[in-house]
DNA sequence: AAATTTTCTTGTCCTATGGCAAGAAATCAA
DNA sequence: TTGATTTCTTGCCATAGGACAAGAAAATTT
């Protein structure tokens, strides 16, 4: 159960004692979602703020041409939800999606508010998500700009090994920046290298 | 004085009552800072979280080679400040400097939660402004993806002119994610299309 | 298990951008 | 004002990665 896992999540992330972290949870419910299926589509409002326990979800966008473009990817352990949509309350223009079955619990933006009104501890580790998540995003940027598509490929596949044994290739290639004949060619090359 | 402009600031971009900005702001106080002075430097953790009424601000981090990346540009009326270093107390990785004179006004850390738990208009001020630099650095992380550098460029200068009236070309090209030779080139060509 | 669709790889060719170095221009310092 | 730095531009060549298309392989559906 996802709930669980939440409380384990919350207590080994920051220094709130399980009583808390339970009263944190209690307001959050169970959700299941099967392979394929959309958490949170473009034009819709974000709502939701999910914590997932187990599974892969990929976050994208359409770029000017109609093509998917990866903009993240959820492992188990994850804070999910569309910062931007969530709390500006304006559509998101991007897809969630889940790459395989997911389990996980979640809880609406009205009582998210409430929550972090009522609970100090709560807004804490909410705030810790969000620098989270955008301190990872800069890291990404970076990478972007200085260094090697190979690189970033490396990087990737020791952090998140989990997301190779589910994603397809091209949403991972657009996640890299790069096409899917790019990121072929880059394992080609690499998978050699390993092998010395 | 900056602090004046910074009780508009709030009061324009949230419903906040003009007598709650102020009780907001009162907790700050003003700065100057000279053109190349640092703001906060690489290995010390970010303490001040500045609002910018006027001036231009440059972040900045080292590359593997020891290369200054453009990370950032703020000019008036934005809130500056380094997020993972600032809230997570360690050492930033990156440098904020002066790019011209600069006017401000600011508070530390330890009194900013003071004032969040305090005022819970300020808390949503505060969530505001992070959610802002988090959209603000996704768009850019997407057009690094999928744009031309030279559409960047574009974006850019219609965005933020004032950046070029201060910041060395070079500062900007890293900005955009390539080399100063390039963003000549670019400028070249850009430049005789506007003739047109 | 056959048919269909999707994913992955590979070839050929092309382009945007990088690396380096040399001038030109502008800015700053003495 | 002169010399020293720094900034900006430009030329030449190199290269990472894109575009497109064709197979091969794998997964999915019937």
């Amino acid at each position: 159960m996802s709930k669980a896992a939440f409380v384990n999540f919350i207590c080994q992330r920051t220094g709130i004692p399980e009583v808390k972290a339970e009263e944190i949870v209690a307001s959050f419910q169970n959700i299941h979602f099967e392979k394929d299926e959309f958490i949170l589509e473009a034009g819709k409002i974000s709502d939701r703020y999910l914590f997932l326990s187990s599974g892969c979800i990929r976050a994208y966008t359409l770029d000017l041409e109609g093509d998917e473009v990866t903009t993240n990817f959820y492992t188990s352990g994850e804070v999910v939800f569309e910062v931007s949509s969530f709390f500006r309350r304006i559509p998101s223009s991007e897809y969630y999606q889940a790459e395989t079955p997911c389990e996980a619990c979640y809880i609406h933006y009205q009582e998210l508010n409430e929550a972090f009104h009522a609970m100090p501890h709560f807004r804490d580790f909410g705030r810790a998500m969000l620098v989270n998540g955008f301190a990872n995003l800069k890291e990404r940027t970076l990478s972007l700009i200085n260094e090697e598509a190979e690189t970033r490929y490396d990087r990737l596949i020791r952090t998140k090994p989990d997301i190779f044994k589910h994603a397809p290739l091209k949403h991972i290639a657009s996640y890299l920046g790069i096409t899917d004949s790019s990121l072929s060619r880059i394992r080609r090359n690499y998978s050699q290298k390993q092998e010395l």
